[in-house]
DNA sequence: ATGTCGATTTCGTGC
DNA sequence: GCACGAAGTCGACAT
């Protein structure tokens, strides 16, 4: 990994075009060809960019008043180029990281449903499940369940419950009515934590609000899928 | 910004749980209190990291063995905490940036919306503006047009066309419908690229899809409307 | 401050 | 490899 900080301005064209005016900025060069062009605050994402596979070309020559050198960064599958010219550079060290083993997650939407479907009683006595990521033309439903009456049930979860889940559920259950095998079917909007909004038009809807504790359904489930 | 190169691991706590066994890594802090954790490779977005506002404190005792210092990284705002071991360091600079500029850009939806306004008939012969940015109760429709037997179209327009933007259009549709002085309203989702599963929900609702060239479209119009 | 929507999204997963 | 959904999404803009 290549850093640099330099005075510099920049221009993206790909699928669109930006403009970066001069100033000072970290230019990062990683390993597989990418540059990622940093400011001293924002988030996470870089003002620009190039994603890998590029290959970084210098020049010094033919160029603007000011400028000492010009990088051009090509990406390697698309037609998008990155040019930089630096026109004062102030830091340039490069090191050496090798391969990092990677991020290790927990608790997210998958972790979620599996536990769910481990404990679908969680959501009433007598649920039974029917399988996970049931599949139909319009997306998968997370979870396909029979309540205690017997009745089809199908569970949208989310970590965050908003409108956007409401409307997914809602769709669902229209195209799953359709079907004479599994009408009726009843919906249930499951989350973590469910917006006011969201609330509103799933009862709007018939459809049952249940929030999840993640962490009491992880305390219940005892496997020994752990982490740390 | 400060720029640390060191073989450190690191666990996240936050609204998800997630952990990095020991690399040798860049740590970079911004002015902010903001931290990102790269590796050598990989895009954009950093392997771990803490939104700004955020503060580092840095501990030097009651460590594990063969840790130099430890990071806690604690956003200002929230109770996401972020900890990095250190175990040996091998770079470890400041540089001051000063505040960015910012980026300019081109080529966005707004750009889209503009050229297919311009550029009407694209979707068929015969057919005229009436506005772009039609507002409705609901928010504004795309684009609001006539087509060659007269009947008002309402245009949805996105640069990727996934089931959501189909959504949207239908409400709108609905809501036109009701209005007997644009009544019938017939869509036209159109967008650069459509995925198959809003091309069905589409077709199904009676919505016709378009697909849109951009560069076709950006270079039959010869306005002097560019950046460069 | 809050909600909504686009993004050069990136990233994982299933087929 | 392609397609789709989630994200600690981030960011911009309107209310």
């Amino acid at each position: 990994m290549r850093l640099v900080i330099a005075r510099c301005s920049v221009d993206y064209e790909g699928r669109l075009k930006a403009h970066l005016p001069e100033a000072t900025r970290l230019l990062m060069v990683k390993a597989d060809g990418s540059v990622l062009i940093h400011s001293d605050g924002g988030s996470y994402k870089p003002l620009n960019w190039m994603s890998p596979p590029a290959t970084l070309r210098v020049l010094h020559e033919g160029l603007d008043d000011g400028v000492i050198e010009q990088w051009v960064v090509q990406s390697a599958k698309t037609d998008d180029r990155l040019l930089i010219n630096v026109l004062e550079n102030f830091h340039d060290t490069a090191h050496d990281l090798g391969v990092d083993p990677g991020l290790i997650k927990d608790g997210v939407e998958a972790d979620l449903q599996r536990l769910l479907a481990d404990q679908i009683e969680t959501l009433g006595s007598g649920f039974s499940l029917i399988r996970r990521e049931y599949f139909t033309a319009i997306g998968p439903v997370d979870i396909l369940a029979r309540d205690a009456n017997g009745t089809t049930v199908a569970i949208e979860l989310k970590r965050r419950g908003d409108i956007d889940g409401v409307e997914q559920l809602t769709r669902y259950l229209e195209l799953l009515n359709r079907d004479p095998l599994l009408a009726p079917v009843r919906g249930i909007f499951a989350a973590q934590q469910i917006k006011p909004q969201a609330r509103v038009l799933a009862t709007d809807r018939g459809i049952d609000c249940v929030t999840l504790d993640y962490d009491a359904m992880r305390g219940v489930d005892d496997s020994a899928s752990r982490l740390f």
